[in-house]
DNA sequence: GCTAGGCAGGAACCCCTCCTCCCCT
């Protein structure tokens, strides 16, 4: 099956008061990484990104000037995305609703996708931890950040990329379906 | 190491509500 992971990052931890900065995704399929078939693009918030949101990301007001803004970033991706399933990890409670909360502040049309949450593949395999980060993913998987920028969501997205199809090459080791629920969510059209 | 919001999951309890923790930037 073909997935498309993605990473967001955002000037804080509020979808109603906070906005994508940065949007990356990469296809996987067939149980392998397509680097080839990837999408990144910064996002024009229109409005400063606060110092600490620059300290943790790496993205500051000269990375996003020149961006698209958030409508034309989410038509770009939801053309990259097709009627692929999605998946982010924590997607569940953190991405999907900022692309909720941006289709409603921004009025843009909208439409459902499937996606997963990568979490539950974690929870899945190592059912006794209550770490499910994706920091203590990489550990127990032995993946390393070296050389990759993490928190800058091309880094992220290439280390979650890995970290997926390891966790689900041990649940189901053909990679046919995923072993985790799919929900339905607002996407853009 | 600090901040922000909201959800999920567990506890206590009998059906919801409350509480706490994790997780994302």
């Amino acid at each position: 099956m073909d997935l498309v992971v993605f990473d967001l990052e955002t000037t804080g931890l509020s979808p109603t008061g906070n906005e994508i900065i940065q949007i990356a995704a990469v296809r996987l399929r067939l149980g392998k990484v397509f680097h080839s078939e990837s999408y990144s693009t910064f996002v024009n918030p229109r409005r400063p990104i606060p110092a600490f949101i620059t300290s943790y990301t790496g993205i500051s007001d000269a990375h996003v000037r020149g961006a698209p803004p958030i409508c034309s970033a989410l038509a770009e991706f939801s053309r990259f995305v097709g009627d692929c399933t999605i998946l982010a990890h924590n997607g569940h409670r953190f991405d999907m609703p900022f692309i909720r909360a941006a289709c409603a502040k921004n009025c843009i049309p909208t439409r459902k996708v499937q996606y997963a949450d990568s979490i539950y593949l974690s929870r899945l395999i190592w059912r006794e931890s209550r770490w499910h980060g994706l920091d203590a993913v990489l550990e127990r998987l032995g993946i390393s950040t070296v050389g990759i920028r993490r928190h800058d969501a091309r880094g992220d997205v290439e280390l979650l990329s890995e970290a997926v199809l390891r966790m689900w090459r041990r649940i189901t080791p053909d990679c046919t379906a995923l072993p985790v629920p799919l929900f339905t969510g607002t996407f853009p059209r």
